[in-house]
DNA sequence: CTACGTGAGGACAGCCACTGTCATGAGCAC
DNA sequence: GTGCTCATGACAGTGGCTGTCCTCACGTAG
């Protein structure tokens, strides 16, 4: 055995992020969190660059998995088809872990901080869609657009299935997104549906 | 007269971005932009929320003006037809002044904490104008989804007018996205262009 | 077995963003 | 002139975050 306990970096994410619910997050001193995990403060920082940070361990991993998805689609589908793969391939990760993500996600629309946060991870999520998607030869504008849509898309099935509590699942909801979202561009479309 | 200088609010934005452009945003002090303002720090804080807030004090008239924009749309202008012309209003305020807008885009990209803040910002744009279409009959994921692809144009339209430098202006960039936009759903547009 | 390097973590001092609280004093109403 | 208002000043305090040096189990070489 170690000097020191193992795995500090996921110990630090779980008391953060149970303090954060027992407490809301402004409540909860570093120093708390830290105690919690059984290390110092100072070692949190070396583990996260900020408070806010501890929260969003897996955005790198899902920005990953979404660029994969994007890379292995067929050399056929259209961008918008690539960045639907990337979707669900997302939408699977969260559905696993349901109740975790819909304790962090309460944690963070809680708070405006966190919420800037959340915005520019997605915003990293969209740049890097785009990149995957010039990789496949498409136009600068359009893998630029496309990827914003997506990641617009993303946002409002995702926000729907935090309100819908147990209703759908999450891959019929960003579905029926981007079905509104083709519905969009039809010539004479009111959206009064 | 009065017993103070007129204007500390308008005093303390112009002192905080000549000196976020001199000495960049976290080089500098809050106490400093205080003082180049002719006031104590405790002051600014009784202006401004934080130290960001200071760069995005037109965000909120920006927003009316959208709003306004869509609200004023012509019944018959479908959603994207009315955030269009939200957009094309939004950018006469950006060519308007154009030297204040690049000099504050050089700080805000320069700076990851403004880029969040930035990014809030254009999230509220985006609630505001879902709401603005509702009020218009536009249906829940209409509304949603038609203001975040407008956001969405309006980040990669801004983006390329600013790295253009002197090239062309705001509202053919705009206009141009918009194109690309329409052409995602095209059936089988693989977007090479 | 000893010596040494490595690296995660602790201790501590300090900067600065931000807040709470009370004091000040010109302008204004009367 | 008396008293109220209210933008600002003064000052102390909290907490996020950093720089720096110290500690000490572990691995490895010899």
């Amino acid at each position: 055995m170690g000097r020191w306990e193992p795995n500090a970096r996921g110990r630090l994410e779980q008391a953060a992020l149970e303090l954060y619910v027992e407490r809301g997050y402004e409540q909860t001193p570093v120093a708390d969190i830290a105690q919690r995990a059984g290390l110092t403060e100072r070692t949190f920082f070396r583990h996260f660059a900020d408070k806010r940070e501890v929260l969003f361990g897996g955005s790198g991993r899902l920005e990953e998995l979404c660029v994969g998805a994007v890379a292995a689609a067929p050399a056929t589908a259209t961008p918008l088809e690539a960045v639907t793969a990337a979707l669900d391939t997302a939408a699977g990760v969260f559905e696993e872990r349901g109740d975790l993500v819909r304790q962090r996600q309460g944690v963070i629309d809680a708070n405006t901080e966190l919420r800037e946060r959340e915005l520019i991870k997605l915003a990293s999520l969209s740049a890097a869609l785009a990149d995957a998607l010039r990789e496949r030869g498409v136009g600068e504008l359009t893998a630029l657009l496309t990827a914003e849509s997506a990641v617009g898309v993303l946002k409002v099935a995702f926000g729907r299935w935090m309100d819908e509590g147990q209703g759908r699942p999450l891959r019929p909801l960003l579905a029926e997104c981007f079905d509104v979202l083709r519905t969009l561009s039809a010539r004479g479309a009111v959206g009064a549906g």
